[in-house]
DNA sequence: CCTACCGATCGGTAGG
DNA sequence: CCTACCGATCGGTAGG
């Protein structure tokens, strides 16, 4: 099957990536106007607004982390499984759509009333999920028990790091990754 | 003993706020003079640039973990007790100047040339520093042998949500917080 | 998809 | 520390 690929998808891309190297507020639309390869006032037959951009963006990452959390919700097994698929499936988003999920991350603040209202709205629901799943497997004897909100932010933000840190250049395989962060993640630095 | 807050000081700490809130292309110096009761013109008096301002506060955070990381290298004692050390110092730091900590963290992208390139170096100062201690603890028997960049960002970024998430109006304490943390960095989830 | 253009706002300076 | 102001650039629109 062939992707089709419309004028407003490589917009988008393209204004991803922008917005991560510069941040939102200090791209121009002239800007990603010359990278996409028309002048500025064009864009705007297929974006409506710069926040439009950065709404689509964001939602469209929102809706993905949505998603493979209901699949992991679905899952028969133990919570040691259940996380470590919760790992696998948050790395597999990150690294796919590395520069969308780095502006969901970080240039959402820049989002507007309503707009900004239904990510910060996603983003709870994301987090209570998993923070969830912390807790069943805490009462189950699965986890250690400690407190759900530190575990849960250290657990998200331990895999968070991917998107600033990880480059493709280095030797290190998303195979070789996922199993080093879900080891550590499981059991720390202790041998 | 009184300390003594100087104007360019009150103002730096206002910036810090601002640029956190809603970034530092986002921020105006109008703004920034709104807020601390002068106008923009009369900020000039007191710092040379926005730019100064922004490496003013990205090189004071800087300086602050290395002299850190510098007390941990001089410990004598296990690498356990080393990481514990380091955790605490991090996180005293973090707590202390949650606003400069963050716009040290997110807001460094828009320094320029010479001040972007020192900003690196130190940063990449600090992780050689910290890596050193997570190869040596691996090397000893303390830590489990794993890939030490993996490691190494986990870690940090297991510390660094605190500036981003941790609300002091939650009921966990400082205390509650870093022994969490501490224990979830060395034995992970499990029981 | 382009040319031409708008009002608003930006960081910063002159001069007192 | 302020008034007055500069050139540059911003997001976006009209009209074709």
């Amino acid at each position: 099957m062939i992707s089709v690929i419309t004028k407003r998808e490589s917009i988008l891309s393209t204004a991803a990536i922008l917005f991560r190297q510069k941040g939102y507020a200090a791209t121009s639309m002239r800007e990603l106007a010359e990278q996409v390869g028309m002048e500025a006032a064009s864009l705007y037959n297929h974006i409506s607004s710069k926040e439009e951009m950065l709404k689509s963006i964001c939602f469209q990452v929102g809706e993905s982390y949505l998603l493979h959390l209901t699949e992991v919700n679905q899952m028969q097994a133990g919570f040691r499984e259940k996380i470590a698929r919760f790992i696998h499936l948050h790395l597999a988003i990150t690294i796919q759509n590395i520069a969308f999920v780095s502006v969901a991350n970080h240039e959402w603040k820049h989002l507007k009333e309503e707009n900004l209202k239904t990510f910060l709205e996603m983003r709870k629901t994301y987090e209570a999920g998993v923070k969830n799943i912390l807790i069943k497997g805490m009462d189950s004897g699965d986890f250690r028990k400690m407190d759900p909100s530190i575990t849960l932010y250290t657990l998200l933000s331990s895999l968070r790091w991917v998107e600033v840190w990880y480059k493709e250049n280095r030797n290190i395989s998303v195979q070789e990754l996922e199993k080093n962060i879900e080891h550590f993640i499981l059991n720390g630095l202790s041998t």
